[in-house]
DNA sequence: AAAGCATAGTTAAAAAATTCACATGCTTCT
DNA sequence: AGAAGCATGTGAATTTTTTAACTATGCTTT
């Protein structure tokens, strides 16, 4: 088999090309170049080009992508023709935000269970959802096939919640917590930082003011 | 004048030792190698002292690094040697949950005011601060000496958002909706997006099970 | 039906980022 | 004081990623 690394940025790329396309195709567009995909994104005609390469030729020599098509493409790259069934551990305000956003449903991820091992927040509802105690984790999981797990606690709690995550057959987690998860090989994870991209800006303004001087 | 491009990898992960020093000093933690540092985030000792190398040398040869003091460079490299006064525009789940999150003040942010235009949410209470109307934005923006923004808006929203943020002074903006923000060159923008890592991890998940047919 | 045009796909070159390996220099122990 | 040990800092080598240039192909128009 042609074993052919896709580097980590293709992907994300990849994500950002495949919403691009669904909001062409909201709009009615049928027809899109790479040009202007690379525009509606911010990169390169040729990166766009060359992403999609990896995975196989989706469009038509001279004329462009068809947006419908290429948007299915996508998504089965992505993993995203079948429904994923999330749990999100953390029912604080980050875990709150999270089981409303609506961008996840979207994308085909549906937001099955939230758990919280504080008693005033156990029972409490979060749309249609009960917040449940860590304890029922086990068989919730089980019974709604969660292969994906969401770490919204703090700092403290965030390994052992993995562990636990783990232990009952969870594949990959998506960590909030600012902190590098221990985990066996076969687990994947993913770290959101919201600071990192702030920290970003202030280095870039400070970094320009310096680079006037 | 020496200039030298820091990569942007280099940038991130700088202020995720910064948040790992953080954590070692509150642990009373008073030296560190790189190799420790390079086990706690996840990457190779080299590439921490690399990073480092970026900026100045920091540590003592067969010692390591001096935890409160690198603490320091790294936060005074990333502009956090002052306090940043942010604006969220979007009251929605999101932006509530931005409002609230402690992560921010820990690292010297300070989110001085909540915009939204839904009248329903104008004048509500998030924290100690009154979500205010878009059309105070620029007295507010003023007084606050706000030079960061977050976009917390929907899609459709964002680029009128940076607009006018930018109309107002704003020199740098993170953005939570999923859209290329288009701005000027002299503003920095970043987009945070709560999907993408989440589509690289079922991306991943897929992948796996097909290499090995 | 043929020619021209536009854009995808591909290969090669360039650039960037990471890793490697070692020389350097501090600290400690004898 | 000298030697040994250890971890940094760095220049070179390697790997990875991006950019650019080129080639091939399908559509449209004449």
């Amino acid at each position: 088999m042609k074993t052919l690394r896709v580097p980590e940025a293709t992907v994300t790329r990849l994500s950002i090309y495949s919403r691009f396309l669904e909001r062409l195709d909201r709009h009615g567009i049928t027809t899109v170049s790479s040009g202007e995909i690379a525009e509606g994104v911010g990169v390169s005609p040729a990166q766009v080009r060359k992403d999609l390469a990896y995975f196989g030729e989706f469009g038509t020599r001279g004329v462009g992508y068809n947006v419908k098509d290429l948007m299915k493409y996508t998504m089965k790259i992505l993993g995203l023709d079948q429904t994923w069934s999330l749990a999100i551990v953390g029912a604080g305000n980050l875990g709150f935000a999270l089981c409303t956003y609506n961008g996840f449903n979207v994308r085909g991820f549906y937001i099955a269970a939230v758990f919280d091992n504080d008693p005033t927040k156990v029972g409490k509802k979060i749309g249609h959802l009960d917040v449940q105690p860590l304890a029922n984790f086990p068989e919730i999981s089980k019974s709604e096939n969660i292969r994906i797990g969401i770490i919204a606690v703090p700092i403290r709690g965030a390994q052992e919640v993995a562990d636990m995550m783990i232990n009952n057959g969870v594949e990959a987690i998506l960590n909030f917590a600012p902190v590098a998860l221990n985990v066996p090989e076969h687990v994947e994870t993913r770290n959101v930082d919201l600071s990192v991209k702030l920290e970003i800006l202030t280095f870039n303004l400070g970094f320009r003011s310096a680079q006037s001087l």
